[in-house]
DNA sequence: TATTGTTATACTCTATAACTATA
DNA sequence: TATAGTTATAGAGTATAACAATA
């Protein structure tokens, strides 16, 4: 006997049409990557957010953070489009992350309208302690998938939208 | 000769690390799904979007009308726990589908404090372009996709983050 | 008491346009 | 002229709390 599918089916047990009541509706999408995807990342999230609420940082702020750690001294604009964001996104998360001592402006001193960026001493215990909650988070997610299926579905997911990546 | 590697690696074509300048930059984040995620769901959403730019419809618009369309006289707190959505945060999204004569709410003969909701005759039409548009836009983001790989990726992202789904 | 739809409100994430100070 | 950082502003998308009508 196998698993008949991933889907239920608009009937109920006794094969009679499910009323409406049912929150069987969404199965009447049709099976659209866009929504599977959507559903897998609100669940992705919400498990950061949780695993990370010690430090209270978001799935963006821990990426600025990880990526100025591998790149000190790097400008604005550069992380704004590592991290694909508007320069102007960057700012207020920026502000937050100096405000709480983790990251420092320090104006470059070869061009006086860029700042260089770099993590306070404080910063970088907090970010390795985040590092080892990103590992569990990791796999907690992950935790029905074998290490195959996992490498799997990262190049599948980076197979989509090809027309689209740049 | 294989391709070697989905990722760039952080030293130029001499051998050389790369500047801060390069945009290699988040190829220093470590490889979690949640983030590939994230960069599909980006570029899927946008393509989306343009694709229904014609109807004015983002994803949530367009699987709301799905989904009155399933379920006739469907009830708003219905629909919203199918869709996942609170109850209020329904009210304005039903109000912009209304406001276009997509949608009716009408008083529930059963339960005076209910409306059911019933897509117009005008909506019949649009949804089913609507649907050639987005059979389209799924074609094109699974381009790169077999038929195997698109129902394998699909149950991948179903496994994801188990302990999170309702 | 509990539920339905609604309102008021707020928070996150993101962008565009325009400003300033440099280059 | 063009670029770097900033500000003001706006728009999705989402939620919580409280209310009136109804069950």
């Amino acid at each position: 006997m196998t698993r008949i599918s991933r889907r239920r089916s608009p009937t109920d047990a006794n094969g009679n049409p499910a009323p409406p009541e049912a929150d069987t509706s969404l199965g009447m999408l049709p099976d659209l990557i866009g929504y599977h995807v959507r559903l897998a990342q609100i669940a992705i999230f919400a498990d950061f957010d949780e695993a990370l609420a010690r430090w209270q940082l978001s799935p963006g702020l821990f990426a600025l953070l990880v990526i100025i750690e591998a790149n000190p001294g790097l400008r604005q604009s550069q992380l704004a489009r590592a991290a694909h964001l508007d320069r102007s996104t960057l700012v207020p998360a920026l502000d937050k992350l100096e405000a709480r001592g983790l990251v420092e402006r320090r104006a470059a001193p070869d061009d006086r309208r860029s700042n260089g960026l770099w993590l306070t001493d404080e910063a970088r215990p907090l970010l390795a302690a985040a590092r080892s909650a990103v590992d569990a988070h990791e796999r907690a997610i992950a935790a029905e998938l074998s290490a195959e299926e996992r490498s799997r579905l990262l190049d599948l997911l980076d197979r989509l939208a090809p027309h689209r990546r740049r």
